[in-house]
DNA sequence: AGCACGCCGACT
DNA sequence: GTCGGCGTGCTC
């Protein structure tokens, strides 16, 4: 037989088919070490055969098997060959995402506990020991004839001299058992609720006929009830199912929530386990010892089989999207992975993607709601405060005088209050002070980047270049500011304002440590009145019940981001601000300050109206050409030597030129040109934009991945992003 | 990726 | 004369 290995080295000049003559035993999907050139390296068998078209005197057999069971399930090289066809991946790269980073190189090995078993009576044996062996008696009188005890626990209690004189005696007899390291063990009990009407259908649906499905439920409609409703009729059918939630150590309470009611069902992965955690629960998952896997982005690629379910939490976060190294979007590996299971596929959000939503309209996913909190909670009141209206009644601060107010009254009445500031101003904006004007590209409709070494606004869509504002165009003042403020500066305030009141700051600078983010929560979560100051990392999934004040101090912030985006992420981020407020008895109320506030977006926001903001943005994409009517490709090259980027830039430009002529109805835009950030460890980056409609987009972007494998060499790298997240 | 082959400069 | 620089090319 002949064996198709892929070697494990993730380099495009080798990233191919390798044929083999295989062993007797080897079987699809097993690691194996071969002989490649003058060294040994490990690779995976993708497939067996019987010929070989490589010549009978070229060809090498396989050394020896590196486990003795299949690590890729045969779904997973199919999956493998769907992502080296879509995102123009090596193979290499794919197999890498399907196993645990432990288990190449062979570092992480089955944690091993040494339990010891008494199998002598230890009354009797103690009469032969010395009476001033305080140590050894003691643990005679501990041990029960025919229990285990583990080994350290005992050595911890006595003394390692006393355990080791029992083994030397065969009083105690030494059993090693490989173990599973367990990451997370909450003693939560189950908290059952009944469903209410709205999630019954919601979950009936479900189950009843497999197909695409968007829930969108407003924030605090019970939507984890559902999907664990869901999950348990499924396992309840023998199969198995995978939940996907946008970063897992953000949410610890639906987990334990899970922990409480599937118990040792439940397999958790998630970056955040120790090498040893993750390697343990991907190989209980292999070894179907778990029926439920729960998990970030990369657990869509669990081995597991047989699955009766693939359920996507928030599904509008970002984070779902790869925007590095092997480069892949969650949610086509999930449609790919329910079609293959035929199962179905839940994407859930209280703010759908604009994109999704639009799939539900069309009827590609079929659409689920739950239009009302559980309990019938209200949703808070969301108040917007006009900072330019302040500002000329000379509050110049940083909080309006409405926050005041209901901060003042948050704290008498001894609640809980958290306040938003969003500061991922890496690339700021201009704004006048005066009117709010804000400049935008005149092509793009996209909010225009300040770059301070050239002193210019760039737009990152299509490259085109604006003089930096001195005077209003507007208003004609020279109120200009491109600043931002920050957390630290809130909570100095804070300060100031309220010496008595604990004041908590979480956002990147505070969290950096692995507990630092629970200790946070847990200590707001005792203190009243307490106020919690954060970036956009307190917006998510919290359910504090003493919270009653929401203030969002600058929403615009994120929505004059340089992105076509950036209007959308600002609804869901405030949106999801909000629904922090009024969770349980008291109501909630929402302070939001900006300085447009006539934007739609706040308008639309202020009455949770989803659906008109929804047709609007829509329409505003429609009108622009930007996704989800048009997909954006960005072409990055990259290299050491500047004149040889700009050479293969400029081949590769006019070779998709000439794709362009062929489909010239399907490109809305096409241009190279140097990379917004020209630089990144020494090497000189260009690019080449464009955005085509979805008519022939696989057909052309295959051929722009042809263009892309001929000029590419060891001297220049080049990269395709398809609707990159953020183009720097 | 890594390792060999191969063709030009300064050294015991 | 040789040792060694790293450009180029190949790996079933």
């Amino acid at each position: 037989m002949i064996a198709e290995v892929i070697v494990d080295i993730t380099n495009s000049m080798v990233d191919k088919v390798f044929d083999y003559n295989a062993l007797s035993d080897t079987v699809v999907g097993q690691r194996v070490m071969v002989p490649f050139g003058k060294r040994s390296i490990q690779g995976f068998v993708i497939s067996l055969k019987q010929q070989s078209s490589v010549q009978t005197d070229k060809l090498k057999s396989i050394l020896y098997a590196i486990d003795d069971y299949q690590v890729i399930l045969p779904e997973h090289i199919e999956l493998m060959h769907f992502m080296v066809k879509k995102y123009h991946l090596r193979y290499a790269d794919c197999l890498r995402l399907f196993i645990p980073s432990e288990l190449r190189g062979d570092t992480v090995k089955p944690l091993v506990k040494t339990y010891v078993e008494v199998c002598v009576d230890t009354n009797s044996y103690k009469k032969n020991v010395r009476s001033n062996a305080k140590n050894i008696l003691a643990l005679c009188d501990y041990l029960k004839i025919g229990e285990s005890y583990l080994k350290s626990d005992l050595t911890s209690k006595f003394t390692q001299s006393a355990v080791n004189k029992l083994i030397d005696d065969k009083v105690l007899k030494i059993r090693q058992v490989e173990q599973n390291r367990q990451p997370i063990s909450y003693a939560v009990k189950d908290t059952r609720h009944n469903l209410t009407v709205m999630q019954k259908n919601a979950v009936d649906e479900v189950l009843k006929k497999q197909d695409n499905y968007l829930l969108f439920g407003v924030t605090g409609s019970g939507k984890t009830e559902v999907y664990m409703s869901i999950i348990e009729n499924i396992v309840s059918q023998g199969k198995n199912a995978i939940m996907l939630v946008p970063e897992i150590s953000l949410t610890p309470q639906m987990l334990s929530r899970f922990r409480a009611r599937f118990s040792d069902n439940v397999a958790i992965l998630h970056s955040g386990l120790s090498a040893g955690e993750r390697f343990d629960e991907w190989r209980r998952i292999l070894f179907k010892q778990a029926k439920i896997v729960i998990g970030a982005r990369s657990a869509i690629f669990a081995p597991i089989d047989n699955i009766g379910i693939i359920i996507i939490d928030e599904e509008h976060e970002t984070s779902y999207i790869s925007e590095s190294n092997p480069r892949y979007n969650t949610f086509d590996i999930a449609k790919f992975r329910s079609q293959y299971n035929h199962c179905s596929l839940l994407l859930a959000s209280a703010t759908p993607d604009i994109s999704s939503y639009l799939k539900a309209q069309n009827g590609e996913y079929k659409l689920l709601t739950l239009p009302k909190r559980v309990n019938d909670r209200p949703m808070p009141k969301i108040q917007i405060v006009d900072m330019l209206s302040e500002i000329r009644n000379g509050n110049t601060g940083m909080f309006s005088s409405a926050l005041l107010y209901e901060l003042d009254k948050c704290i008498k009445e001894k609640h809980q209050a958290m306040l938003f500031i969003n500061r991922r101003g890496y690339s700021s904006f201009m704004r006048c002070t005066n009117c709010g004007y804000v400049p935008k590209c005149t092509d793009c409709d996209v909010t225009l980047v300040y770059h301070r070494a050239e002193n210019k606004l760039k737009c990152h869509y299509c490259g085109k270049r604006f003089k930096a504002l001195t005077v209003c165009p507007n208003c004609k003042s020279t109120a200009i500011r491109n600043g931002a403020v920050g957390t630290e500066q809130v909570v100095a305030k804070l300060h100031e304002l309220y010496k008595d009141v604990p004041v908590f700051q979480m956002d990147n600078d505070t969290t950096r440590t692995k507990n630092a983010y629970q200790n946070i929560l847990s200590k707001f979560a005792q203190s009243k009145p307490a106020i919690l100051v954060g970036t956009q990392m307190i917006a998510k999934g919290h359910d504090f019940s003493d919270v009653t004040l929401v203030g969002i101090i600058d929403a615009d912030q994120s929505l004059y981001h340089s992105d076509y985006k950036s209007t959308e992420k600002t609804f869901e981020l405030i949106t999801q601000m909000a629904g922090r407020a009024g969770r349980d008895k008291e109501e909630g109320k929402v302070i939001l300050q900006t300085y447009s506030p006539r934007h739609y977006a706040y308008r639309y926001i202020a009455n949770y109206d989803y659906k008109n903001f929804f047709e609007k943005e829509l329409n505003i994409r429609k009108n622009t050409m930007f996704p989800p009517f048009t997909t954006i490709l960005r072409l990055l090259f990259s290299a050491q030597n500047e004149e040889i980027v700009r050479e293969v830039t400029k081949l590769c430009y006019t070779e998709i030129k000439n794709i362009r002529n062929e489909y010239l109805d399907e490109f809305v835009y096409l241009d190279a040109m140097k990379s917004p950030i020209t630089k990144i460890k020494n090497k000189i980056r260009y690019q080449i934009l464009m955005r085509i409609k979805h008519n022939h987009e696989d057909e052309i972007i295959q051929k722009i991945y042809q263009v892309c494998d001929k000029y590419q060499s060891a001297k220049v790298s080049i990269f395709v992003e398809i609707n990159p997240q953020n183009l720097s």
